[in-house]
DNA sequence: ATTCCTCCCAATGTATACGTAGAATCGTTT
DNA sequence: AAACGATTCTACGTATACATTGGGAGGAAT
């Protein structure tokens, strides 16, 4: 770390500390672009960004360059970085390729021996959500649906379906944040899942593909209702045009 | 100098002569690791290789980044940058996520209106296969292959699903060198190609998904025998797992 | 007023400088 | 001789300097 004497920008809470400044810069806008934070479409200079952080531009450009790697930014030549916006295009393909992930994840999840604690946490999230729908909790649903889903891709030993999962599954969630208000409460999912948790410890992976792509299709016709009502949605609030 | 087939170009600009010396050395480095140029476990220096693509260390670094982003390549903090092995486990997985977009991508290609010039390009691609695999152009055959399995990705319209692949696509083919040398002649594939081409132009999702999904699943247990067959393929000198 | 041209500036791409930390080497001690 | 410690040296993370280039403002011409 760079403590020589002038230590003006020192950050107190530096959770991370052994963390270097690229890695802190990445996991700060990641975290802001994901909790919409920073507004999607929304433009701001390298220099901007980098003064925020309080680093000088190589870091911030190194953690750019990973956002934009996993498509979360996009930088524009001479007007500053995107965050990227959210078309309704982009939801309804992200949508599909997560499902088709995670129906080949539980699929592979029912397939092998699983362990009681780990029946136990899905079960654990779902009551959540469970809970969340009793008080009308509509946020925390929505948290605990995610760690639902993260709980499936995780539980799969395949790393690379895995990773590439979570990525889907952030996009995914960051597009939510913004269908979350105007959704109904969504009562089918919870049974849904508590059916795939079934067939995954009865170890029947052709009933949890079936059940969980069952669900997703709902899900995504009930998105499509969702876009056709409120188009408005992704508008960019912040965007150049 | 080193062009293969792989023709996957970023959306920002071609990569031609006016891109930057990151995009340069993205370009160059990537290509060279999917060609097995760069060996799989192979440790250079960012000096190294920033003399090598002569330029500072800062461009190098940007390309770096992406590619590890791509899960291409390894920083190790100090003993260099790594050209990710390809460890049987790899290979494995690469193979099953690529099985699941694929027949995805199979799937929504089928459930679509197809013009006539995209199905005289799949046959071409199939075609190209079968006159390899007459004059035993194991090589051959291999790029034609890739070239259809490229070709059902892009008339998908999901550009979502449509990038993920393609990087999902790269690494099974960097893999696919190594093991092509001890495959038998893969006389099932393209009559399965042929037959799913076919679904496709009749419009038959359904039979599409199944035709490829029993390909796929025959595919992954020929590479189960290959890799029991032949497991030193997998140990150059990493050292990771 | 609109359009085109020119000039200026600022944002980026790239090179370089610099401090730190970790690894390897060498010397010392038991 | 082996183990431990100090020292040096190297690779990387980060800051900064610098050149280029594209864009926009302002002016002139129609």
């Amino acid at each position: 770390m760079n403590t020589l004497d002038t230590d003006a920008y020192m950050q107190p809470e530096a959770a991370g500390e052994g963390a270097s400044r690229t890695e802190a810069a990445y996991q700060e806008l990641r975290q802001r672009i994901l909790s919409l934070d920073l507004a999607p479409g929304a433009l701001t200079l390298e220099t901007e960004l980098a003064a925020m952080l309080g680093m000088s531009r190589t870091p911030l450009r190194e953690a750019v360059i990973r956002l934009a790697q996993e498509g979360l930014v996009i930088p524009v030549p001479r007007r500053g970085i995107q965050v990227a916006p959210i078309t309704e295009r982009d939801v309804r393909e992200i949508n599909q390729v997560l499902a088709c992930l995670e129906i080949e994840a539980v699929m592979i999840v029912a397939a092998r021996p699983v362990r009681d604690e780990e029946i136990a946490a899905l079960d654990s999230a779902i009551a959540a959500m469970d809970a969340a729908l009793e008080s009308d909790d509509i946020d925390g649903w929505g948290k605990a649906d995610f760690r639902f889903h993260s709980l499936i891709f995780e539980l799969c030993p395949n790393r690379h379906l895995n990773q590439t999962a979570r990525l889907y599954l952030d996009k995914a969630h960051r597009a939510r944040l913004l269908t979350l208000p105007y959704r109904r409460r969504p009562v089918y999912s919870n049974s849904n899942h508590a059916a795939v948790v079934e067939a995954i410890r009865r170890g029947d992976p052709e009933t949890a593909r079936d059940i969980h792509a069952a669900h997703k299709r709902r899900w995504s016709s009930e998105l499509d209702q969702i876009i056709e009502l409120y188009p408005s949605m992704f508008e960019p609030g912040s965007s150049l045009d």
